[in-house]
DNA sequence: CAATAATGGAGAGTGATAGTGTCTAATGTC
DNA sequence: GACATTAGACACTATCACTCTCCATTATTG
């Protein structure tokens, strides 16, 4: 197929598909002459993986290369592959930070992890920021935190597919973006069930309700 | 103090203070004259929120304006301060999206939810872009998800402070915003953790191994 | 009391990011 | 052979969060 259908297949304009082109996100078509160049299903794929990675996932083009580098290397190990992936929703370090806070709860919860982990860093940088507020974070309110995250942890690795290598590395590397929205809104979710219960059956009786499945789309 | 005491605490620099105070993040001070004006130490305390809330939190002028808003809301319900916060924190669904299937899910796990909550916006836009790139997510696998989502928002709504409303209403909007990278980082955290466990040992065997608590900041 | 520095306020300018638009020569298609 | 399409390159745009510059007006200080 040529260019203007692979745009539309993918729901974007054709000038974005040559900017992904250009940015090394998509990968050149069969050229056939000066002027032509053919491009296939996978193109269509990985432009929706690209779109994906943008959007949803949050990256930006540069995470989304370096992402995607790691899904092309069909030699990374699957471990390898989830560290690219974390490397890419990290904030690059602007200073130094103190690892000491957060590397006391890591110990604490027995988690292996390496100390250079750009995760550990995060960690660090979101419990200091919530210091900075004087937002008081206990010790049982993150141990919380922690087991939730490994119950989530321990989904996402035991998800992993054993059909080939380059398909968990796939699986690793999306599931390692893409799910951190599931996540958070599942969260906010959650938050207003808990709430509601503690704090909105006064004042919100008749509004908050027990989703029923009988309606689809809820419109204004 | 005058504002460039005011932007010293804060640790930015005076422009950035008064582009603030230009966007209403913070009130104006006190004028002494037509040329002066004088802050206090809540001004210093909110211009850290701001900051907090623009970098970690990750929040956009406009939406840390908005939380910022039901912060100062005297009258606002820790309910509805939840759903302020959870709204700055969603994006602006640019298209209707279908609800039907995070619908289903959060009617499975029993949750109390309205249905033009952002957050069910948030989900099925997110379960609907892994479904895109043909992320496989079971139902266990989203259920392991949700108990986790469940637990954090059972700590959160515990841990919100009873002492006044005004305390309730900041610690639900601060820890709605600020805990979102800690959950985030700790799920990092976790993946590797299980990742290590069930990939890493052949290859890394050296590499990674429990934090120990004797090491206070890892350099290069 | 005069020189210097700082302030408030407003508008313009900056750099990064993610595209869009425009152009050209070459090509495909009817 | 006429017209649309393409690849490739460069320039332009919009948005965001600042950052700079300017001015008249104080405050401070020697």
């Amino acid at each position: 197929m040529r260019i203007s259908e692979l745009a539309r297949r993918g729901g974007v304009p054709v000038g974005t598909v040559k900017y992904y082109l250009r940015e090394g996100l998509l990968p050149p078509g069969e050229a056939t002459s000066a002027t032509q160049a053919s491009y296939d299903e996978g193109h269509v794929e990985r432009l929706t993986l690209v779109r994906a990675l943008l959007g949803p996932g949050g990256l930006s083009i540069a995470r989304a290369r370096e992402v995607l580098a790691a899904v092309d290397d069909p030699s990374i190990s699957v471990h390898d592959a989830l560290g690219a992936a974390c490397a890419a929703t990290s904030e690059p370090s602007p200073q130094t930070t103190d690892l000491a806070a957060a590397m006391a709860h890591v110990g604490r919860w027995g988690w292996w992890v390496t100390e250079d982990s750009p995760a550990l860093q995060d960690l660090a940088r979101a419990l200091a920021a919530a210091q900075e507020v004087d937002l008081d974070v206990t010790e049982a309110h993150l141990d919380a935190y922690a087991e939730a995250a490994a119950r989530v942890g321990r989904a996402d690795v035991a998800a992993v597919p054993t059909s080939s290598q380059a398909d968990a590395v796939r699986y690793v590397v999306l599931g390692t973006v893409l799910m951190d929205p599931v996540l958070l809104a599942l969260r906010r979710l959650a938050q207003e069930d808990a709430s509601g219960r503690r704090f909105g059956a006064q004042d919100l009786s008749g509004l908050m309700v027990p989703l029923a499945a009988d309606r689809t789309a809820a419109g204004t």
